[in-house]
DNA sequence: TCAGATAGGGATAAGTTTTTCCCCTATTGC
DNA sequence: GCAATAGGGGAAAAACTTATCCCTATCTGA
């Protein structure tokens, strides 16, 4: 497995929860382990995208984390089913308000991701570098 | 600069907002802003952690994605001031509710964390890998 | 008998982000 | 002439995450 190098900073709230949503699927995987989805080969088909293996480890985590719980049944073909704890249910609304956001402005976010994507430095046509260009003015330091 | 090989999706708000604040420090850097740190060398001061370039290129894409905008003052030595959008202002709230929730819940967030961090593995306690061991009982696919 | 469903992990490769180091601008002060 | 200041970017290395491939095991159904 791998070990970390470098340690995280803990200091503030928004060191914490970045600490346990950080990862591509996360945020998702709460989300639909919430609606109901609870079995990992449901959540596989939920975020086709993703790759089996980052979905397990990141559910792993999030087991760790305290956020959900791992249900095994002893039965076969296996049977596991992931739940939000209480601790878990609660960073839900969040998620929710997150998702909203962004629906409401997706047009523009939309717009303003793929113009970056594609944009990346071909265009010259901008004169950032002129700040020498004009006047004198001493910084306000 | 570094060009993206696979491209992301942007089907739902998670996705979009997902996209923009995606990267160690922006959701710090925007919080910072929005507090009246509006300086580049404030902002390095406030956070420590991060490169000076890494800075950069997160308020780079704040910019284009238009959360912040980057005023020049034509003088020297250069003087550059972030602000947020009216866009990106609407994105505050949700950071503050996120640096909440963290704070709530600090002691049991800094607590799963590191033993996350310091049990990658060590422990060999746990019989997770009992799934054939007991019964028998068909699966409710 | 062999594919498929179910759940998961190790090893390695590929992709992406962040850090480190060094360079540039132009002026002021020593 | 040299250092400090303030803002920034290129190149390469290090750190980290995610994808790919292959392995475990048992039972069902074709």
């Amino acid at each position: 497995m791998y070990e970390r190098k470098v340690i995280p900073n803990l200091n503030c709230g928004l060191d914490l929860i970045g600490e346990v949503l950080y990862g591509k699927w996360k945020i998702r995987l709460l989300w639909f382990i919430d609606q109901g989805h609870k079995r990992p080969s449901e959540l596989q088909r939920k975020i086709p995208d993703a790759s089996r293996r980052v979905l397990n480890m990141q559910l792993n985590e999030l087991e760790r984390h305290e956020l959900v719980t791992r249900k095994i049944y002893p039965v076969v073909p296996p049977k596991v089913e992931y739940s939000l704890t209480e601790f878990g249910k609660t960073i839900i609304p969040l998620i929710a308000a997150l998702g909203q956001w962004g629906d409401e402005h997706q047009d523009r976010l939309r717009d303003a991701i793929l113009k970056q994507i594609k944009t990346s430095e071909l265009d010259d046509t901008n004169q950032d570098s002129a700040f020498y260009a004009v006047g004198n003015a001493p910084p306000s330091t």
